[in-house]
RNA sequence: GGCUCCAUAGUUCAAUGGAUAGAACGGAAGUUUCCUAAACUUUAAAUACAGGUUCGAUUCCUGUUGGAGCCA
């Protein structure tokens, strides 16, 4: 069935054309939700239209108003200053709702043809996941979904920061500790047991950065016998004659260099090109330590419910790249510098210039990106890519995009940055060295626990089974927490009150629960007396009946809404309304005890909302039980 | 220093340039012989400041103030 704004879209198209004589198109008509306090189930606004009418708002809204009412779905107008309210009739919203109840694809748009690539995760393998990467998960997956939903041909892929200074760093702390810990013998989770020796590590570093450190300030370069100390001692000087306002900036400058001229760092730097070189005690250790860390997240990632198409490791790719420079060498995109390093100019972009290659023919991280960018072009051969990646890379990514665009690559415009905002939490940023982090497993567990609790309380598992009621706490648990992360726009940055988002009650997961798990009570009930649900009579429709239709009958143009915007709480909050319109509709009538016709009608009325709730949420990753 | 983003009830979030700015939590007052009260009903409470564009601005533009991020 045609949706009913493109039915009167073409409606008011003809109006103009015979009675104003004039062609107008259905983008320059605005069509509104009818605000409550207004009659009527949807407004045309008339402003836009007022220099092809000639007419006042009021005498143009009354024109188009009188043909309107002509057609056989329009039971009635009124028009409101500027404003044409229009009142569908009842047989419509019968008609539509019946068709929608019977149609098992409800909701469910055409397929499109454009294949679309979602990265996200993409974690460290030198920590456990904590709460930004959540975020980053039950929103890739959200986006994901939606854009399953709207049709699109969906792949996802992970990108694992697998290699690195940082993994040998974890590496040789670990070795220092006696190279005998494993996950098995600590009980520690393998992510945790290796971010663990990243944090040993950092102990080590301090402890060897602090003397180094005194002894720069007094400029005793005896402790630094065994590095290059100009660096260093320019740095000094630089901040031992500096003003008073530049001096914290130039001290952390010292500190970098004396951190990087400890004997631990140069441990770690040996141990990395041991591992670029192939060494075989080196690269087996780092694929234990590795597998650790692997199995580790498989949990997390298990209890968060996201799954990958394709996992790439950076132990793979980050030698890729350099053929592309070459490539744009040879178009003279690129240039090189007298010592030998290649760079773009991008400074006709507002941008500056940046570096592709170091002079020893070494990659940076862009280099790394545009290569995985080709690698994965020839596996998927998308038309978009979206990288589901936290704001504070948006100017790599946009230098990202300009190169590919320059070396003329063939997916460069398909390119997206998903930009979401970081976490806070009420202390303000997480901050790994402060110990402000949230781990992702403990907040799941905190999640489920509390769930536990106050179902226990009220006393809704008294009859479940032990698994059946683990289940439910887990739904619960995991539901809260999705939603809360998901209502809120993926652009913004997210506050996260760890108690306001346990809460089970108001605009929360829990509370669309609730709703679903009440349908499906009701449901149950009916099945009990009737063989199936079969689809009513229907003769008229109360009001509190035809306002869930009317909620109903949004869906399909959310879901299109939430792709089109990449916006999963858009759908999100969609299902919350329609699930509080349902809360609302429970109230006011009574299923069982008005007559079979509306036993019947009402059922029906639930069930379908039952199903676009589950759908919906199902969308976005969340599930909802059936009793809770 | 340069660039970007943000500012809405006490708090956390909404609002394709459209009507009297919506929710939730918290506050106040109610609803249970009947389908699940994790619910429902009523109520008080907000667009940082100053200009501009527009029939109409929370939304667009300029400046101010305050906050965040990126680049060196």
């Amino acid at each position: 069935m045609e949706n009913l704004k493109e039915l009167l879209a073409k409606a008011v198209i003809g109006i103009f054309q015979t009675s104003f004589n004039t062609a107008i198109t259905s983008e320059q008509l605005t069509f509104n939700d009818t605000p409550k306090n207004f009659t009527g189930d949807l407004t045309l606004v008339i402003f836009p239209l007022l220099k092809y009418t000639k007419l006042n708002p009021e005498a143009s809204g009354q024109a188009i108003g009188r043909e309107l009412e002509q057609l056989d779905f329009v039971e009635s107008y009124n028009v409101v200053k500027g404003f044409l309210n229009i009142v569908v009739s009842g047989k419509y919203w019968i008609d539509f709702f019946l068709g929608s109840y019977q149609n098992e694809n409800y909701g469910r748009p055409q397929p499109k043809p454009t294949k679309v690539l979602i990265e996200y995760s993409s974690p460290n393998t030198n920590k456990p996941l904590h709460l930004g990467h959540v975020r980053n998960n039950v929103l890739g997956y959200a986006v994901s979904g939606v854009l399953k939903a709207a049709g699109f041909d969906v792949n996802t892929c992970n990108l694992v920061n697998d290699r690195g200074i940082h993994i040998c760093k974890s590496m040789l702390a670990w070795q220092k500790a006696g190279g005998q810990d494993t996950p098995e013998s600590t009980g520690l989770k393998g992510d945790k047991l290796v971010g663990h020796f990243y944090v040993e590590f950092e102990k080590i570093l301090q402890e060897q950065t602090k003397p180094l450190m005194e002894a720069a300030l007094e400029k005793n370069w005896e402790a630094f016998s065994n590095t290059n100390i100009t660096p260093v001692e320019t740095a000094v000087e630089r901040y031992l004659s500096a003003d008073e306002a530049k001096k914290d900036d130039l001290l952390d400058a010292v500190k970098t260099l004396v951190r990087n001229a400890t004997p631990v760092m140069q441990e770690a730097r040996t141990m990395l090109q041991q591992w670029e070189a192939g060494d075989e005690a080196v690269v087996s250790l780092w694929k234990k330590m590795n597998g650790w860390v692997y199995d580790g997240f498989a949990v997390t990632y298990d209890a968060l419910g996201v799954s990958f198409d394709k996992t790439y490791y950076e132990s793979n790719t980050y030698l890729l790249g350099k053929d592309i420079v070459q490539e744009g060498l040879d178009k003279g995109v690129l240039f090189k510098k007298e010592d030998g390093s290649v760079w773009i100019d991008l400074t006709e972009d507002g941008l500056d210039q940046k570096l592709l290659l170091r002079s020893d023919g070494t990659s940076v991280y862009i280099t790394q990106d545009l290569g995985t960018a080709d690698l994965r072009y020839g596996d998927f051969h998308m038309d978009r890519t979206i990288y589901v990646v936290g704001n504070e890379q948006e100017y790599h990514f946009k230098v990202l995009q300009l190169i590919l665009k320059k070396l003329g690559k063939p997916y460069a415009d398909g390119l997206y940055h998903f930009s979401y905002g970081m976490v806070d939490l009420p202390s303000g940023k997480m901050k790994s060295r402060e110990g402000t982090v949230v781990d992702a497993d403990d907040l799941i567990a905190d999640m489920i626990a509390t769930a536990k609790e106050s179902t226990e309380a009220l006393g809704k598992t008294d009859g479940f089974a032990p698994e059946e009621a683990l289940e439910l706490y887990q739904t619960l648990g995991l539901g809260a927490l999705k939603f809360y992360l998901l209502r809120v726009d993926p652009k913004k940055r997210i506050m996260f009150n760890p108690e306001e988002s346990i809460d089970l009650h108001g605009y929360t997961g829990p509370f669309v629960q609730y709703a679903h798990a009440r349908i499906q009570s009701i449901i149950r009930r009916y099945l009990k007396e009737n063989a199936a649900l079969n689809a009513p009579e229907i003769e008229n429709l109360e009001p509190i009946e035809k306002e869930l239709i009317l909620k109903i009958a949004q869906y399909p143009a959310v879901i299109e809404l939430a792709a089109q915007e990449l916006n999963p709480a858009k759908l999100v909050d969609y299902i919350y309304e329609l699930a509080k319109m349902y809360n609302k509709f429970y109230g006011e009538v009574s299923i069982f005890n008005d007559g079979e016709a509306a036993t019947q009608k009402r059922v029906a009325l639930s069930a379908l909302t039952g199903r676009i709730i589950k759908e919906g949420f199902g969308i976005v990753g969340i599930s909802v039980p059936d009793r809770m």
